[in-house]
DNA sequence: TGAAAAAATATGCATATACAATCACCTAAG
DNA sequence: CTTAGGTGATTGTATATGCATATTTTTTCA
């Protein structure tokens, strides 16, 4: 079944496409996260990013992409959008090409008011998916390739 | 660990959060996938819209919608671009409000000529993700609110 | 029957996403 | 030095996504 000689039906693509699940679960999961975080005007795609340079202090935009598999182009508007609110600002650097960016404190501030939305969405989140999918996604980061690199 | 009565830390939201998980393997996976079908002009968010009329004969945006937990605005303006492209087509209805669309017999090529890219990046999504947790986001799609509706 | 409510779609707006191309800067080869 | 590559980030363009609102048509019900 995993390698069928023969060209998949429309019946078979309908039934087992993982691109198809993974999409609808995505909306199902990120509407729930963007519901509980609306109170602050905040989208889960913001805080993801807002948490990722907390952990960082310092984050440079190439590695925030690396860690998050997320483009550069993409990185820049969303950090451009934050900056223009307020929670990120750029640090200065030697290398003239770089563009560092840290959380203001308001950035923090925003993280820590949003903590309980967060909770909420998770367990809603967590009971949809349940606690083996909840892991099995955690290994199945971990098999991405070139996730790897020094911490 | 499920219900902590304190408000979680930022590392905690760094470890555990499941949005950051989901939309992750999402990004990795779409791109597997619109790799895959570039060559064909196709994305998958395309694709699965394509493979869910082709199921439905007559596709209904409503219910179009409502089985792929999509924005009916999302799924308008997609069917507008596919219309555009010559692969999907509006057929008349009795009640005026409806837009009831079909394959055209070039979108219905179309699928078919994708269905080997498809299986391509079917397996590399497979090899990453695995038969559990592919099996197992079929069992949350199945949980979801409201998704138990008549066929 | 005639107006209010509901239903199905579409539009306006903002954000997220990625590819291709570009810009700015650094570095190494000579 | 000077320049050819390489690296880090941004910009141009297109699609995807969802909320709020508008539009159109049907239904309901007084």
């Amino acid at each position: 079944m995993t390698t069928p000689k023969t060209k998949p039906s429309i019946d078979t693509i309908a039934a087992e496409c993982l691109a198809v699940r993974m999409r609808m679960l995505n909306r199902v999961v990120t509407n729930i996260y963007d519901d509980a975080l609306r109170p602050l005007g905040l989208k889960v795609s913001q805080m993801n990013i807002l948490v990722a340079t907390a952990k960082m202090g310092m984050a440079r935009p190439a590695e925030v992409c690396h860690r998050l598999h997320l483009d550069a182009s993409t990185l820049s508007r969303n950090v451009e959008r934050m900056k223009a609110r307020g929670w990120l600002e750029v640090v200065p650097d030697e290398d003239g090409r770089a563009q560092p960016f840290r959380l203001t404190a308001q950035g923090r501030k925003l993280l820590q008011k949003a903590a309980p939305a967060w909770q909420k969405a998770q367990r809603k989140a967590r009971a949809i998916l349940g606690d083996e999918i909840a892991e099995g996604l955690k290994d199945a980061i971990g098999r991405l390739p070139s996730d790897g690199l020094p911490e």
